[in-house]
DNA sequence: TTGTAAGCGTTATCAA
DNA sequence: TTGATAACGCTTACAA
């Protein structure tokens, strides 16, 4: 079933049907419905290989994920929940959202390569960004209109939006600092993912406003898994000069360590503060309950879609790019876990 | 950058330049050789609308996620393994992998026909089957290769592979009742999902077989979530003649259990037995550890590829198809939550 | 308001 | 081994 059938069967012309399925002026109202009828009669859409080669555009926007060598499962419950925002706005403008799963086997910039090459989206996210990310170059140097969830350290100008890792890191110190804590331990992610340099360098900055020089041996680099976090809580209980609080980057981390402490009679909180990073996955069901932060992961989805869709338009309307550069804001939820240390 | 531009570079026609890149008989080695180094030094690749066109076909898979409603976190982490798995095996074929994501606003059964209409891949995988799915039938009725991942109460011919839920039933209750426990709640699914009715006339099965009616004070249905699970804790402990022991559906369910057991001092395995699902998410780190099953999710994945491709190679070669029906077993795991009855 | 026809970038057929 | 050309299904400029 493809447009001149259609138009066959209705003794029209095929530049008709396209008129009236696309919505464009010149088409009377009954002819316009009698081609509503039959496509839906007929279950006909317009080929999508067909659309996008003559319009130049797929009318799709992609969104990279990489699987986390770590095989952590906190990216995932993440994501999805970003996917729903996203896909809201998306579809609120006839675009689609398609998820491009870049296998662990494969090399993250080949795939991009890969999209871009073969016009398979008009706009493309990525995600898990590395400090040297050569796909945001690529990306720039292809004019393709994306976005990087997630900073590198590439002074190119391009539009992204991360999460506020400065500002969790400093809240998580300056709260353990007022709370009494003097010995505290920072632990980030073991890869090149750019976050987790953020963060500990962050922590690292607001210790030493409190004079407190952040020594090696306090950092720890674990995978971001729940065995990470287990293995984490292993390294910390047979330290010596044990620290009273640690600050965990992400809450995959968080989920293993409170297992590891329960298996050692160790009361969070108690025995040693803990702040953890976001709600998900699953930290709200932590006990003693978790000092975490908050966002909202649909409207950051909500966002994404937004900004895409703006790069795309300006682009389209030949306007300049203004490249937003946007800081994602997480509120902190006092729980049980960061209290005073103990005498 | 186009086919035309780099024959005109190369003073080659673009029949043969789609040759070499297609790796089609017929050209010499040398030619072959330039027409790849062109192709790299310019960063061309074939547009994948113009060849999806001329092809008939887009070299694309998609996977439909639908977010559940419940918002359960665990349906994420349990399908970002299956993409791994699903991927390197479509890779292998040189078929692309797309995830289409179902907006929760969104009825699935018009995303899904949107995607066969457009053409937008040669073959699907759809998920989160219901009892009654209109998506299955319509994917018969057009005749596009696709798995369903759950069953659903259809009759008609169609492959589909789905977890043993009865085998993990029956396996449950057969351990519960070997403990001494005779008074056994089910927590399953509260809405259409088809598992959940599967899982719930297993275990009805299974406890019939040890001649104990399951009356309906014992059947549970909560949100597949952690929230679910936590008040799933608090209707158990409310009950006047308490259940032993529970089995449930899914882990989601099992972590908010913990937690509103460990708010009301209630200890797994001791005061109430505990039988889980699978170990995604998290089952591995609860504590006291978790009775649960195993699953290998990469193998699934690959376990579904492998017959997606299939399909679509017995359906271009014109050879009858075999519908495979596929029961995705589950290894038992004992932990320290189920133990006989206290007393 | 409608019809005709060109052209989007490929692949495949046929001729050279 | 290579080149010319038709055709895939669509949208749109232009003609009627």
């Amino acid at each position: 079933m493809n447009i001149h059938d259609i138009a066959r069967r209705l003794n029209i012309s095929i530049g008709t049907i396209s008129r009236a399925l696309n919505d464009r002026a010149g088409v009377s109202a009954k002819t316009r419905q009698r081609v509503l009828d039959a496509a839906k009669r007929y279950g006909y859409s317009p080929n999508q290989s067909g659309r996008s080669l003559r319009r130049g555009a797929t009318g799709m926007i992609g969104f990279m994920v990489i699987p986390n060598r770590d095989r952590t499962t906190k990216g995932e419950a993440f994501f999805m929940t970003i996917f729903d925002g996203l896909q809201s706005v998306l579809a609120a403008h006839g675009l689609d959202l398609v998820i491009h799963y870049c296998g662990a086997d494969q090399d993250p910039e080949t795939h991009v390569q890969r999209i871009v090459e073969r016009r398979m989206v008009d706009g493309l996210i990525i995600s898990q960004t590395n400090r040297s990310d050569p796909r945001i170059d690529y990306l720039i140097e292809k004019k393709l209109p994306f976005i990087a969830f997630g900073r590198s350290d590439t002074r190119r100008a391009h539009t992204w939006t991360d999460l506020d890792f400065e500002g969790v890191a400093e809240q998580s110190i300056d709260l353990l600092y007022r709370l009494g804590h003097r010995r505290i331990a920072i632990a980030t992610a073991a890869n090149e993912l750019n976050f987790g340099y953020l963060y500990l360098e962050a922590c690292r900055a607001s210790l030493a406003r409190h004079g407190i020089v952040l020594t090696d041996d306090l950092i720890f680099r674990e995978p971001l898994t729940e065995a990470g976090g287990y293995s984490l809580g292993g390294r910390l209980l047979a330290l010596r000069d044990r620290p009273t609080a640690v600050s965990l980057v992400q809450n995959t981390l968080t989920l293993g360590l409170y297992q590891r402490l329960s298996d050692a009679g160790v009361v969070p909180g108690h025995d040693l503060s803990i702040i953890g990073f976001d709600q998900s996955p699953n930290g709200d069901f932590l006990r003693p309950s978790l000092t975490q932060f908050r966002l909202s992961l649909t409207e950051l989805g909500e966002w994404l879609g937004c900004q895409i869709i703006a790069l795309i338009e300006a682009r389209r309307a030949g306007r300049q790019i203004r490249h937003a550069h946007k800081i994602w804001p997480l509120q902190i939820e006092p729980g049980e876990s960061a209290q005073p240390p103990a005498r």
